[in-house]
DNA sequence: ACTTGAAATGAACAAACGTTCAATTAAACT
DNA sequence: AGTTTAATTGAACGTTTGTTCATTTCAAGT
């Protein structure tokens, strides 16, 4: 057989996207083969080359997609600098929590998987990695330098507190003793503490459902 | 040519442990070749399976012995009951820092690939890594009954703080800008304020060199 | 000097790997 | 209805995989 009825070039991509995320996750890129991988969306392994070139292409999308989408969204629900370090800091703690609950295949990959990428892949997704990871820098920083909070090397507690919160996602389960919500609180309730936050006030961000 | 000079099974042994936990941290658990691995030692492949049974077998090994070394070296550098919380979460963050430094390789394998082990023997690993969690919930918990500590929810905590520290070793590079006792102060100074400690006193356990 | 057994080998196995390509089917367009 | 083109296939490619085994070498024990 060829062409089946009802395919769809954008639907079949994004069927391998997904599958690839999940299988990648639970057994690793060198693990996971392209034959199986073209298996379990009902395809010939052919066919996944008419859309990636090749695996390390697929790897390399999956990732690149992975740290834009996250870039984007942070675009989108970051407070800026009129807005005080603290209200700053509970902003980029609730959104990393959110961001990254439902997306927990995603982070696993991206950090366990970075090794398996080309130097130059690997440089284009490390690079925003530390675009995000400056940007909590700089709220740290100027909450040092305000006086509202307390971090004594920023950059230091900046992976203190990244390590902390993607940390969630290798326990977190949908159905599990805590919301999302109670998990949120917690954790800002920490992180506040940890960066040596000097009054807790509610940040605008924070709020929404 | 068959046995060479010099050869003897326990450096050899060693040798094999050395050299797995090497590439399968850098390339991974299925990208690491049998091949490839006695190459490494100037074996050949074979003489692999004198000293494991098979490649499963082999990461299992390198896996629990990662966490029995772990298990063991906390038995002996832990703080006990009678002394105050605060001092004996010191302890463990101290403790648990210095024990990982030198060994970033194993602590990537060892939550990189438990995915890799079949089901019964990551059953095995996992329940002494629960064991390890376990003793800083309960220090936790001490802290929180005598009000020493201020942790709303110890079992989070416990997790986050684990998270926190285990992700030292992913940027820790020994001739970076921070030496390990630097790392050590910073770290323990953050702990403490996440865990709301009451007041910061010098423990016992964290003073020597 | 002789025997024994640990240590390592090279060759071979079937299976699976990533990838290519000419051929084929069905959808979309005219 | 006929043509074009996007989507998919099956078969084949050369490698490489984990693993086995009869054989060989060398060190140690007598």
């Amino acid at each position: 057989m060829a062409r089946r009825a009802g395919s769809d070039g954008i639907r079949t991509e994004a069927a391998i996207r997904e599958a690839a995320l999940r299988l990648i996750a639970r057994h690793g890129y060198e693990a996971m083969s392209m034959r199986r991988l073209a298996e379990e969306i009902g395809l010939g392994a052919a066919a996944l080359y008419r859309y990636f070139p090749n695996k390390q292409a697929l790897l390399f999308d999956l990732l690149r997609e992975h740290m834009a989408e996250l870039l984007d969204a942070w675009d989108k629900a970051r407070l800026d600098r009129p807005a005080p370090a603290l209200a700053r800091l509970e902003c980029f703690t609730r959104f990393h929590i959110r961001h990254h609950l439902p997306r927990s295949e995603g982070v696993f990959l991206s950090y366990m998987e970075l090794r398996s990428l080309t130097p130059e892949n690997f440089a284009a997704v490390e690079a925003m990695r530390r675009r995000y990871e400056q940007d909590l820098i700089d709220i740290l920083d100027d909450g040092q330098a305000d006086g509202s909070l307390d971090c004594v090397r920023p950059r230091l507690a900046a992976r203190a507190v990244i390590a902390c919160l993607t940390g969630i996602t290798t326990w977190y389960r949908p159905h599990g003793a805590l919301s999302p919500r109670e998990i949120e609180d917690s954790y800002w309730d920490m992180i506040a503490r940890m960066c040596g936050a000097r009054q807790t006030e509610r940040a605008t961000c924070s709020t929404p459902a």
